[in-house]
RNA sequence: GGCGCGUUCGUCUAGUGGUCCAGGACGCCGCCCUCUCAAGGCGGAGAUCACGGGUUCGACCCCCGUACGCGCUACCA
């Protein structure tokens, strides 16, 4: 038989996708690409985006995850249809709240002897599994004991209270198979799935038998998740065809993985969204990044917005091969969205910044340094192409908001000459005829003017005053500092590097 | 160990049998622009397409095997 190509358009309203974070900590980049794929995915084709909180772990619950995992998402931008906080006609989201419906299902498995209780200690279970190491055996599973179980005894043990888990009734020897988008066919051997619990001694559903039930009940099409639930989609695939439910189409994405092409972990650098927003990434350049960290729409493009991945995205051209966080890419995306905002949206960036930064407050005596938008304006047009990261904007150029403290100093012994003072003192003279608010243009003919009657070229001043000015040899043009400071503090500050310089 | 998945420049990738002695991007190097630094433009280095067998007139592309990597192998997701 063919392989049946999947075609959205034949799901076109139809399409609902989820992403089913277990709420242990914070988001992982890993966990953001899968959930971008889906989101990207349903808007594409205007199917529903539904999060779903599967904490089904009693033993990893953390206070406020399911939270943070919500604020994340929503910096990202990545809104969803339904879910815990907005709610939405397939709830409840929690699984910790659907615990009734989990048991509903496994009695109806359970009466078709798909499911059959299990009375095992987790003596005998380790004592089997080591038994079964010793002998070498292909591969170790549970060995079905309990389903030799008399309907009685069950009854029995039940009425006397016995712990017991549920598990699924694995037949043996035939193939199970499933259609995956990037992977293609996938085939397994049913000797080699194992009698897996579904329901836990403390009456919790496992993963696999609480995303089968919700994922059918909540009418989710397309199941798109990481690479590690490749081997245990045969396990879901019997549930869905032992309840005779439709399987949703699946979609194995590959890993993350750090430069030593492990699976990207904490130990090798920051892995939670929140680490990369803190550390002053914007939202736009870490969805970009890491869209295209396992996708691409087959041509050239590397700069994109939410909209436009929408509008390319298909599940067809996702990779199947791990993909390497490189900063390198994602310091150079932020640099490339940061330039691409307007100097308004920049203004609110920055305002943001300066509040939480040093320059907080201005210093008793600086009044001429006020951070008007206006004159903010001025320095995110001199600094635009400049900075990669917001913050830079006070790093690399300090001296916008307050006047250099130090100076350069390779900068002094390179520029610095022992006539430099005289003619520095001159320039400043030259700038204080000067009209009151002069005009780029204005320094310019000043300076020109102060070196041709000395007949010395423009750099011999350029250099010198940049230092005076900014304690730096690097930056806008001095020409372009200098209007942005204004006449007053450009000579004051001219004044004050002639007596440092000179003393040091 | 078993099962599954993967393997194209350092990294992200294009490539679906001839147009590929392999294209783009990041990073790196050089040149141009220039008062500096960037940005921008131009150019360069960088991949025996993991390896070995097939199939074919012809393979990065199809098949088989090997190696390596990763995932799963829980009453975790």
């Amino acid at each position: 038989m063919p392989q049946l190509k999947i075609i959205p358009e034949l799901f076109l309203g139809n399409i609902r996708v989820r992403f089913a974070p277990s709420p242990t900590g914070y988001l992982h980049v890993g966990g953001l690409r899968t959930a971008l794929y889906n989101y990207l995915f349903a808007r594409k084709n205007r199917g529903q985006f539904i999060l779903r909180i599967e904490d089904t772990d009693r033993n990893r619950f953390v206070e406020g995850a399911a939270e943070n995992l919500i604020e994340a998402l929503k910096w990202c931008g990545l809104q969803f249809d339904e879910g815990p906080d907005i709610g939405g006609t397939f709830g409840p989201y929690m699984q910790s709240q659907r615990l009734d419906i989990y048991q509903k299902y496994v009695q109806e498995l359970i009466s078709h002897g798909v499911a059959y209780y299990c009375f095992c200690s987790t003596q005998r279970l380790e004592a089997l599994k080591e038994e079964q190491q010793k002998q070498k055996l292909l591969q170790a599973k549970y060995d079905k004991h309990c389903l030799a179980l008399s309907k009685k005894e069950v009854e029995e043990k039940l009425a006397n209270k016995d712990s017991f888990v549920i598990r699924l009734n694995v037949e043996p020897n035939h193939r199970i198979i499933f259609d995956d988008i990037v992977r293609g066919r996938v085939e397994f051997d049913s000797n080699n799935v194992d009698d897996q619990v579904l329901i836990k001694s403390d009456g919790y559903p496992t993963y696999h038998l609480a995303n089968v039930v919700d994922d059918h009940l909540m009418q989710i099409s397309h199941v798109i998740r990481g690479e590690e639930w490749l081997s245990s989609t045969p396990k879901h695939v019997l549930l869905y065809d032992s309840f005779k439910w439709k399987r949703p189409v699946f979609a194995h994405l590959p890993l993350l993985l750090n430069p030593d092409r492990s699976k990207l972990s904490k130990r090798q650098g920051d892995v939670a969204v929140e680490d990369y927003r803190t550390k002053g990434f914007l939202k736009e350049a870490l969805v970009n990044f890491v869209a295209l960290l396992g996708w691409n729409a087959g041509d050239d493009q590397e700069f994109y917005y939410m909209e436009e991945l929408i509008e390319k995205f298909t599940l067809e051209r996702v990779n199947k091969s791990g993909a390497v966080f490189d900063l390198e890419k994602l310091n150079w995306l932020n640099a490339e969205h940061l330039r691409k905002k307007s100097n308004e949206d920049i203004l609110i960036l920055l305002k943001q910044e300066i509040h939480h930064s040093q320059f907080s407050t201005l210093p008793a005596g600086r009044q001429v340094l006020n951070y008007s938008d206006s004159y903010l304006l001025q320095v995110i047009a001199a600094m635009k192409e400049r900075v990669s990261f917001v913050k830079e904007y006070l790093t690399k150029s300090p001296y916008f908001f307050e006047p250099p403290k130090e100076f350069e100093e390779t900068a002094v012994q390179k520029n610095w000459k022992p006539e430099t003072p005289a003619q520095l003192k001159k320039l400043s003279n030259e700038f204080n005829l000067l009209v009151a608010n002069p005009a780029k243009e204005d320094y310019e003919h000043a300076l020109h003017k102060v070196a041709e009657e000395l007949n010395v070229g423009k750099g011999k001043l350029i250099h010198p005053l940049r230092l005076a000015v900014s304690g730096m040899s690097t930056g806008p043009g001095v020409f372009d500092i200098v209007v942005i400071l204004g006449k007053e503090e450009t000579i004051s500050r001219i004044n004050k590097a002639l007596e440092i310089i000179k003393t040091s």
